[in-house]
DNA sequence: CAGCATCCAGGGGGATACTG
DNA sequence: CAGTATCCCCCTGGATGCTG
């Protein structure tokens, strides 16, 4: 980043979408969908009723909600084995993966200072 | 971040805080809050003048919200010289640059991503 | 098992007008 | 110049009950 005199971390081109950092957050603000992103980058892949039991407190709807916008945003995969009983699996995309450095500094920082 | 078999990244003691990953996401989640940290990242210091004519389409009120609450977390240092006419400087917190490289990093992958 | 439907509160965010 | 004060919309997120 600069210092001297002027704009070039927020040039002005890139200014309308901040560069895209709120694109961003936007992808990952939900309430859950950190949570769900760790937990698919920790276990590769899950089950929803797994998913469900490991974030205890998340409702059913929210759950499927911030599981379709992560979908729909290309960050986690849904396979559905057409079952019955139903058996539907989670794993996480290739762009989902490549948000794994950014989640881990997200995470330290937040340990460090959410004491302070 | 592991894979073997169980938790690490997201070990059961800090689930319920996602290990602070979901701390730091409050902390900057808000709509004009990382255009306003990138703005004091690249001036240092600012007057209120100064970011709201660089932030074109905010409203004074949701600008005033975001310094405020920036403020409150201690990410950014508000300095009034109780002058009249009224000036007053706004710039980054330690915390706050320390927040520079995962900002920095935000941008870069929601650069490449966006566009897919 | 893996969802969907409905209802609802709260707050985030915006527009506009006013003030010390 | 640097904010306040109102008003208001809508969307997020939660509770609960139902279903193929």
């Amino acid at each position: 980043m600069r210092k001297e005199n002027s704009t070039n971390f927020l040039n002005e081109k890139d200014l309308a979408n901040n560069c895209g950092m709120y694109y961003t957050i936007t992808l990952i603000g939900g309430r859950w969908k950190i949570s769900i992103l760790a937990a698919l980058l920790d276990h590769e892949v899950m089950r929803y009723s797994e998913i469900k039991t490991r974030l205890t407190n998340i409702t059913e709807r929210m759950l499927i909600k911030q599981l379709k916008e992560l979908q729909d945003d290309g960050l986690i995969i849904r396979n559905d084995y057409k079952e019955v009983p139903p058996r539907v699996e989670y794993s996480i995309s290739k762009k989902g993966r490549s948000l794994e450095k950014l989640l881990i500094e997200m995470q330290q920082w937040g340990k460090k200072h959410s004491k302070e």
